[in-house]
DNA sequence: AAGTGGTCTAGACCACTTT
DNA sequence: AAGTGGTCTAGACCACTTC
């Protein structure tokens, strides 16, 4: 009863059975607490729990899963490390969410070269349905011509317009989204996502380039045509690395630089 | 005996009592495994233990310290998600090393639009010392006017010029560096400086801008006068986070880029 | 067979927050 | 006082590598 072993005499215990194959196969088990992560995955998912949210206790899900509350604690622990959740000693365990100072960083790494990092003006220069150029398809995972929501803006540091940015966003996840929702809506993007749109950012992968700035963003930019500009051309995921965001941006690093650390 | 409350019982007994203050003091105690990390730190930095090479088990730290292996165990788990050592089942737990494939990729963000990513050539134009300008003795928090060594070179990929990077290294730690060494030693350059001059990189920050190519430059990289270069400005940390290395590159984005992943 | 890291359990106590 | 996450222990067994 209290021998460990769990990959004989549990793996059909927890729930919904995580990891079962086929009879006849090999079923090749992976860890006891990979599983109840997947578990807890699944109702992150799902919405059961919302972002903001408090989930249930280690104690509680222990019970839940017929499983210690060490081997949760570690299923947990991955689940925070990668940013999913949020833990707080003596309140619980959170679902992670866009709307909150710690989170806005992680998705805009420009800073100001002196001083503290301030918050943009959203300036939406356009908002339109269209059919998905056969690039931003591919990167959508989405049929060549299927329904995308195009965005245009630019945001504005300390009064100085810093970033032109481009969005495409699959129509079939984003209906309804108007220009005003986006103008009237106070905070960041991804909690209006999160939150009008059951849709969470939850990874995120740049290409960045250099590039000369053509007349129009030059314009926008306030800047001469041909200043070298950032171009950082971005695929944003939600759960299941399904990829919902394409983002195009140019920024001026003339007083701002990108700012990455490698650890 | 089998009481835990380590930090009533036990912060004096571990080894050489990290974490001690000045009796009279609010000691601000932190947590067991904690200490242990600092422990097995020191030896990481002092080189008893050396880059690629196999630290003692878990079984024997955790008697070394008079502490449960899993205390030892959750400390290494740090250390490890840290890149500071590197576990193998069965094996043991190794010092990271740069002389390794995987190692190479952490610091060099550079990549080809298609196919895999392949190795540069080297081509080192200039060694020298130098007293170190005001702003890269800030960066690399010595003297302004201390000795540096100053290095500069292009680096190819499949032929075609790519990167052209200045290096500002503190003299008191490269003493020794030549041109010489530099064009003989095959594989990554933080190789050699790990294995000839101790100094292992843990750590880097990077501020990435657009800018305009100068006229040396354009023609190091065979590119037009103005052409747009990504412009790199890294600073490397070892271990106690201080600065080592200064490093300016200058990269072609035409046919690579500078690819980052945000989690 | 022996040694290493990897998983799992059960129970204790600590630090923090709320009631 | 009760509940939560955080630390620590001791012991068991598993998966992998080497002898």
């Amino acid at each position: 009863m209290s021998s460990a072993t769990s990959n004989t005499i549990n793996p059909g215990a927890p729930a919904t059975g995580a990891g079962v194959a086929a009879p006849g196969t090999s079923p090749t088990f992976s860890p006891l607490y990979q599983q109840i992560k997947s578990l807890i995955l699944q109702s992150l998912q799902s919405g059961e729990w919302k972002p903001g949210e408090l989930i249930p206790s280690e104690v509680e899900l222990a019970n839940r899963f017929k499983v210690s509350q060490g081997t949760v604690r570690k299923a947990i622990d991955e689940l925070s490390a990668e940013n999913l959740v949020m833990r707080r000693q003596g309140k619980g365990t959170f679902v992670a969410t866009h709307h909150e100072a710690r989170a806005q960083f992680r998705f805009l790494r420009l800073m100001p070269d002196a001083g503290e990092p301030h918050s943009a003006d959203n300036n939406i220069l356009e908002v339109k349905r269209l059919r998905a150029p056969a690039e931003v398809a591919r990167q959508l995972d989405i049929k060549s011509g299927d329904s995308v929501i195009f965005i245009k803006r630019v945001q504005s540091f300390d009064g100085a317009p810093t970033i032109v940015e481009e969005l495409w966003l699959p129509g079939a996840i984003f209906k309804g989204l108007t220009a005003e929702r986006l103008v009237e809506y106070k905070g960041p993007m991804y909690g209006l996502f999160e939150t009008e749109f059951g849709t969470r950012m939850i990874r995120a992968s740049e290409r960045i380039r250099a590039v000369a700035a053509d007349e129009s963003t030059a314009g926008l930019l306030n800047v001469a045509h041909n200043t070298p500009l950032l171009s950082v051309e971005r695929v944003s995921y939600t759960y299941g690395d399904k990829p919902v965001e394409v983002r195009r941006g140019l920024y001026r690093t003339d007083s701002h630089h990108y700012q990455n650390d490698l650890s």
